[in-house]
DNA sequence: CAAATTTGTTAGGTTTGCCTTACAATTGTT
DNA sequence: AACAATTGTAAGGCAAACCTAACAAATTTG
């Protein structure tokens, strides 16, 4: 599918980025580097580096902007998360925090297939 | 609980120590290091990481043992990929490899609370 | 047992992702 | 407009994990 292969960092990045970027109409990095807990010029090298493979559009002291395929990433990752989250917090009843942490870890190594049977299965379970 | 937060990889690398030396009552560097997909010279330095840390004892050439610490953790991440695998592959319908390849994976990202959860649901299902 | 093969180790490099520090650009405030 | 504060960037470092290449120890085998 997606042959880009980001690492966990950079989904992090780019699932920040898109969530932030949705509330705000407006992404600054502070922000990212707030929510990520790193520092600014952590996020400087990751917003270079999501730019140079083609994910965001992002010059000096510019705005970023996704590209299509920056885009359907970010989505791809939320919507991990989301089922991930929904998962831990209504099916094993983890509480919301706890539920988000783990979702947080796992929605970077798990697979996309593991991903629709879950779908299907929490979807099953809750209908 | 365990305050040493071991690294995935050196959580892998724990794993296969003591899985092969359950089978074979000794551990060859080649072996990890093919099971790993890692170089010999790697899984040296794990070596020297993992007993630095006081999981294993280890010197220039000698057989690997484990400590009591090192062989609770082994089982510890050995636990989580059993029922990490039983839930891919019994309950979500992965095929073994793939649910393999995702317990691997999510072994290393799970808290133990949700591991706990994990087992009481999946036991529950399969009453 | 001596030579060949296999195995373990070391040294030195690379990459990734983070950091600190210092400076540049932008924005806010009087 | 001028100064202050905030934000973005660049440079240089560090640690984790991996690598290759070369060598050392151990094992196998003719």
């Amino acid at each position: 599918m997606n042959e880009l292969n980001l690492s966990a960092s950079l989904e992090d990045y780019i699932e920040a980025l898109y969530e932030i970027y949705e509330k705000n109409q407006s992404v600054k990095a502070v922000e990212v580097a707030k929510r990520l807990n790193v520092k600014r010029s952590s996020v400087t090298e990751a917003l270079k580096n999501l730019a140079t493979k083609g994910l965001i559009n992002h010059g000096r002291y510019e705005e970023i902007t996704f590209t299509k395929l920056g885009e359907d990433l970010a989505k791809d990752v939320i919507k991990k998360h989301k089922i991930l989250y929904r998962f831990f917090y209504e099916i094993l009843g983890l509480d919301s925090e706890e539920a988000s942490e783990n979702a947080c870890r796992v929605e970077h190594v798990i697979s996309n297939n593991a991903l629709d049977k879950l779908i299907s299965y929490v979807e099953k379970i809750e209908k």
